[in-house]
DNA sequence: TATTGTTATACTCTATAACTATA
DNA sequence: TATAGTTATAGAGTATAACAATA
């Protein structure tokens, strides 16, 4: 691979590969303990723990990138019961969204099962100090992404992604 | 989070959103550049650095979960003239993949951007000793994955995933 | 005019099961 | 019997564009 030292490609590769491990097992944990894909399980986080109500536009910010593909989210975790949508009293455009008890029950369910995969695959090989380097290391790299999002992207509009 | 130290949440979180920004921007950079997905950018690249052939179960390794979703991405790669077909001398039961020059010419059209993406995003944020450590975490994670899959996987045969 | 959200639609991708053929 | 690969098929997810309603 030009123009990529060894050392840079064998970190590059390592992260890839790791990541799309801990992805597809943290996938399929979700799947089996409630029946969750990865998208719904973050929507519903978001509701969880920002203890109750957020706008469409609001949830959809880092998690999906197209309005309609959150509208088809929305759409399946209401039909499951696990979030509720209803008029927004401060602007009668949007959407407020609110998680229902049997929502904060699913998350409950899936929880364990979730911290334990993340635990087990991931920190189980991780020693405290390798902990705080990762969280720094990549926090960075987050950090200049989104701040300087790749150029290749087509210039997208505000909010809308 | 119960169960999980708020160190441990922070590194695991910037992980995931890190890797989410980064594998979008390679996608768009794939999409746009050279018109291929992330699985067929992997796949060829398989056969582009093996300098060659491989056999259908060897190429699915790692990359895909299913043999048919092979088969399919396989379908669309030869469809698009960036590999052929052919039975294995070996193994009659088997199929030879092998890269075209047009494959490798799509490779060659496509990597600079991908490397330019990988550089400017992920390596333009760290600092050597940075990327040492990268590698050095995220390679014992992958090798420890790799070693011991995830228990809530269903138990599956050899090779077929 | 710009923004919020939905709908229709088309497309890509994945996985399961049934099947053929060879080891 | 087990393995390699394909096919049919069904389902999940995503994105684009057109749209209605409100700011």
């Amino acid at each position: 691979m030009p123009g990529l030292p060894p050392r840079h490609l064998g970190a590059y590769f390592a992260l890839v590969e790791a990541t799309a491990l801990l992805d597809h097992a943290v996938q399929q944990q979700l799947k089996a303990d409630g029946d969750l894909s990865y998208v719904q399980f973050q929507l519903l986080m978001r509701l969880f723990t920002a203890d109750g109500r957020r706008t469409m536009t609001e949830l959809a910010d880092g998690v999906v990138y197209s309005r309609s593909g959150l509208t088809y989210q929305a759409g399946l975790l209401e039909k499951a019961g696990l979030i509720t949508r209803s008029p927004d009293p401060r602007d009668d455009r949007a959407t407020l969204v609110t998680i229902t008890d049997a929502g904060r029950d699913r998350i409950n369910k899936v929880l364990p099962g979730h911290v334990e995969v993340v635990r087990s695959q991931l920190f189980e090989s991780l020693s405290e100090p390798d902990i705080d380097a990762l969280a720094d290391i990549m926090g960075r790299v987050r950090d200049k992404m989104r701040a300087e999002p790749p150029r290749s992207a087509a210039p997208r509009k505000k909010r809308d992604r």
